[in-house]
DNA sequence: TTGATATTGATAATGAAACTCATTAGTAAT
DNA sequence: ATTACTAATGAGTTTCATTATCAATATCAA
C-alpha cells in the first residue's frame, strides 16, 4: 500500500537523524515536492519546479537533497541515457521496471516476477549478492509507429 | 564464432560507404585499437591508449569514431551510470548482458535465453516494437564479500 | 545563550560530450 | 597530375550536468 507523505517525512527524518544530519525547511520542501511529481524528474526540472515555491533555493541544494533521498531509499535514480539522470518516488511503491519510447520519451513501468526470479538466478550462480539491478526495454510505442 | 579484425574493417568501411564516409588512417587506428581491448572502455581511456600511438590524434575524432562505430554495429554503448559511457566490441559476439560489482568493478557478462524472451513478451504485451534493451545487475562479487 | 557543527546558496570547477572552423586529405573526373 | 568537391581532422571552444568550495547562516544540545 502506498505511505502517506508524512511516512516519507518520518522515514527521511530517522534516515538524517542516524547520520546525525537535520531536517531543515528546504529538505522538507524538496521531498514534499519531490514526491508529489507524477513523472520522473531531473534534477534541473525538479528546481525549476521548487523555485516558484521558494525562489531562493539552490542549485546545489536540490542536487543534494535528492542523493540524500536516494540514499534513504526514498527516491530512485534512472538513467536512460540521456546524459542527466531522473528519480523517482521509491518508497511508496513496489519495484518496477522501464519501458521507454525512444521518439516520445513514454514511460511505461512493468514488473515481471519471472524475470525477477531469473535475475537472482543468474547472480546467484555466479555467487554475487545482489544489491541492485536495472533494466530498461527501449522500442517504439504504438502512437509513434503511425507517426511515419 | 568471432569474426577476425579484417572483417570488423571491412564491415566498417561497407558501412563508411553506403554513407558516402571515408575510410582514413585515424579511423582504422581506432578501429583496430578499440577491438584489441579486453574491457569495455570509456571514450576518454580509448583516447588515452591512442594517444600513444598516434600523439596528434584528437580528441574529438575518437568521440566521434565510437559514435560510428555504434552505428555501425560494430560497437556497443554500455552505461553503468558512471556519468561517462562505456563502449564494448559488438560485432564479434553475441548480445549479453553485464554483472557488474558495485566495490570493484569487476564485470561479468551473461546471457539467459529465459529473460530475453520473457522481455520480449513484455515489449509485445504494451504494443511496443523493441529496439533495445540493457540489463544490468549489480552486486557483490565473491571476492569483496570476503573483504569486509 | 552559546558553542559546535551542519546547511545553505552563490559561484567556481570539473568532466563528458558536442560543436566550430580553418586546414588537410580523399576522390572522381578531367 | 590537376582540379574541384567534399569529408575528415584536431585544436579549441562551448554546453550541460554535476560536484566542490566557502563564507554566511541555521540548528541543536547543553
Amino acid at each position: 500500500m502506498a505511505l502517506s507523505s508524512k511516512d516519507t517525512h518520518s522515514v527521511f527524518t530517522k534516515f538524517l537523524a542516524e547520520k546525525s544530519l537535520r531536517m531543515t525547511s528546504q529538505r522538507e520542501l524538496i521531498l514534499k515536492t519531490f514526491c508529489k511529481q507524477k513523472k520522473h524528474v531531473t534534477a534541473e526540472e525538479l528546481y525549476d519546479i521548487l523555485k516558484k515555491l521558494d525562489p531562493s533555493i539552490g542549485h546545489a541544494t536540490v542536487y543534494r537533497t535528492l542523493k540524500l533521498l536516494s540514499e534513504a531509499g526514498i527516491a530512485r535514480e534512472l538513467n536512460f541515457g540521456e546524459g542527466s539522470v531522473r528519480y523517482e518516488p521509491d518508497l511508496d511503491r513496489e519495484h518496477h521496471d522501464h519501458l521507454v519510447c525512444v521518439k516520445c520519451g513514454e514511460n511505461i513501468e512493468f514488473l515481471d516476477e519471472e524475470i525477477e526470479a531469473l535475475q537472482k538466478r543468474v547472480v546467484t550462480k555466479y555467487g554475487y549478492e545482489l544489491v541492485d539491478h536495472s533494466l530498461n526495454l527501449y522500442g517504439v510505442c504504438p502512437k509513434c509507429q503511425e507517426t511515419k
